[in-house]
DNA sequence: TCATACAACTTGTACGTACAACTATAGTGG
DNA sequence: CCACTATAGTTGTACGTACAAGTTGTATGA
């Protein structure tokens, strides 16, 4: 025979996983005491010894002195016990991530979660790269920023494996179409619209737009400075709307505003909404060494209400984003997804006009 | 005797550990073999095999039939399976941690590991909480930004623990005095001295200098400052030196600079040297409230080279902080620690200082 | 010289006994 | 009714034997 050569503690586990397979022996249960099995089996107490300790120690068995040996399922276990949540942002140091993770990270740990942190660089090669680290140990589950999510089509595959293991994951800001799961975002469009119509509002009419075009929060904000437009009726110039990619954000928005400055006068945007704070901060000062005032010649709207909006020179208006509170929520529904499995609705936070000193009103010059 | 409840193969056990960490055994030797064992102890073998099992399961032997037992480093093994690093630091989203950690974060992950992130809000019951969660499971090794490290005396037990798992760690910006672990930090005094010594070759002989006072960085900063005085024979008034604690970091100082400010004009500082940009950008804010130019009336000079510096209406002169760079080099020391197991020394960043728009030269001016 | 066989060693498997330590329960005594 | 005890059953410790299986070096033979 080939068992011949397989040995009797070895057939004995094997046995013995096949019940837990089988469902004949559940969590809990009390397995038949080694005296019991061996007599069963026609072994000695020892082999029977020999294979217990084994599954105890892979965790499958509880073995308690003069009580007994019971069944515990240790998968089940594991998962409970793993703990570790982790968080896929496209870029950890700028300047609103840091306060989403913050948020994230001071909810998971009164929960008793470890926070696993990875970043794309909005790169899809360094996301599917992250994606395989963090999941080549236990996870309990994911906070994900999508990359470039105006492109779509991502590493789709690492994601359905995701859900085959049964890992939880949600979004945060936006979402892959292809894939079913919670999101957490900013109404990105009532926000576009909202700066736009703030100024509209304040007797500007040429408006330029600067927006990130390869995630959909910068799409998105251009369509809500799109629709405010239309509302009030006003035209946008084809030529002062500026999009860009994040290859080029440190250079093409610049030199487009400059050239936008240097135009007739009579041309000249009166006002910038800007993708971000970021980028409002550095627009103004090429507005600034034009030689023109902000906001006496230039307003300016940022998003985001990050620190630079109350640091810079001129206080900058701006729409506001949740992130910590962000953060701390999409830390809060994974948790519960996780450990009562249930799958939350889509969050929208709605972003407010934070009123500062970097917008001008026409209509009481006039 | 006490022994006597001690089972024989606990003590056998504990004999042989005593014999890794005492040197007696090293990675790759080969152990007496179980009837050597036996009989110089006196112990039949079946109750060696008991331990020499259970050493091999927990990874200090590996036993090779008929060929003989042989001995392990079980630490760096695991560690190197495992591949997970934790960062425990202060503030997650203060301004220069993201960059620290986003150097870690990038040089990890090209390394194949994978970071964890907790932060400790500077509170040294959350520092205990945080090194509880990590360690709570495998983890290959520790980085670690002290909390009030001017304090002194933290959670040392846990610190010790991970020194006896096995868990290599070391500490960025500054070290708790009792522990040995390699350092990575800015040379703060340094930074203090050429911040001083700047404004006094710039002919500003009233300078204020802010510090924190609860973390190492701060004093050190502070002894700078005071030693550039020294070394140009310039005295320091007492009351432009303004020392705060984390927790009165948002108000104090504030109220502080707006005092010194209101002062006669001949006693009014006409510089500011401040612990971080954070806090030059809000003493600036307080010398405009009250109806000061700057740099025209009143010089600054921040630390860290930050954003902010950057954004602010009169950028600030400010010295530079490695960041990503000492985020960068902490994972790589932390790597070679683990995967080679040697310790390097301690790491000192220069600090250069950055000249932009806030410091006014007054000898000129004469 | 080379291949083979063998001996001496290692750890692995398998059984056995005996008793200790612990748990739960049933029964006993106050 | 409660506290205590005895007891049966469990796993834990400790020793023992015997042989199997794998490794290594040595002696033997062609």
């Amino acid at each position: 025979m080939n068992n011949r050569r397989i040995p009797k503690y070895i057939l004995l586990k094997n046995e013995l996983l096949s019940w837990f397979e089988s469902g004949k022996l559940k969590a809990g249960q009390q397995v038949p005491s080694e005296n019991e099995i061996a007599e069963q089996f026609g072994l000695s107490r020892q082999t029977v010894r020999q294979t217990f300790s084994e599954l105890e120690k892979e965790g499958w068995l509880e073995r308690i002195q003069g009580k007994g040996t019971f069944a515990r399922f240790p998968g089940r276990r594991e998962c409970e016990l793993v703990k570790t949540i982790g968080i896929m942002t496209t870029y950890i140091s700028d300047y609103i991530f840091p306060h989403i993770v913050r948020g994230a990270e001071a909810e998971l740990r009164s929960r008793g979660y470890r926070l696993l942190l990875s970043s794309t660089d909005n790169n899809k090669e360094k996301e599917m790269e992250s994606l395989k680290l963090m999941t080549s140990q236990p996870l309990s589950g994911l906070i994900i920023e999508p990359t470039k999510s105006a492109e779509g089509n991502p590493n789709l595959g690492y994601y359905l494996e995701l859900q085959e293991k049964g890992i939880p994951y949600l979004m945060i800001n936006e979402k892959y179409r292809e894939l079913e799961c919670p999101l957490l975002r900013v109404d990105d469009e009532l926000g576009g619209y909202k700066a736009a119509d703030h100024l509209l509002a304040n007797g500007h009419t040429r408006i330029a737009g600067f927006f990130k075009r390869d995630d959909l929060q910068g799409v998105n904000r251009l369509k809500g400075f799109l629709a405010a437009h239309k509302a009030r009726g006003v035209a946008v110039a084809p030529k002062r709307v500026v999009t860009y990619t994040t290859e080029q954000k440190n250079d093409l928005p610049y030199q487009q505003a400059l050239q936008l400055l240097s135009g007739a006068v009579e041309e000249r945007p009166t006002a910038f909404v800007c993708y971000n704070d970021e980028l409002a901060v550095s627009l103004m000062e090429a507005a600034l060494q034009h030689g023109l005032r902000v906001p006496e010649d230039v307003s300016f709207v940022g998003f985001d209400d990050s620190m630079l909006a109350s640091a810079s020179g001129t206080k900058l208006t701006t729409l506001t984003h949740p992130k910590t509170a962000m953060g701390r929520d999409a830390a809060s529904q994974l948790i519960a997804m996780i450990e009562e499995g249930v799958a939350p609705g889509d969050t929208l936070y709605e972003p407010e006009l934070v009123e500062r000193d970097s917008v001008v009103n026409l209509n009481v010059n006039v």
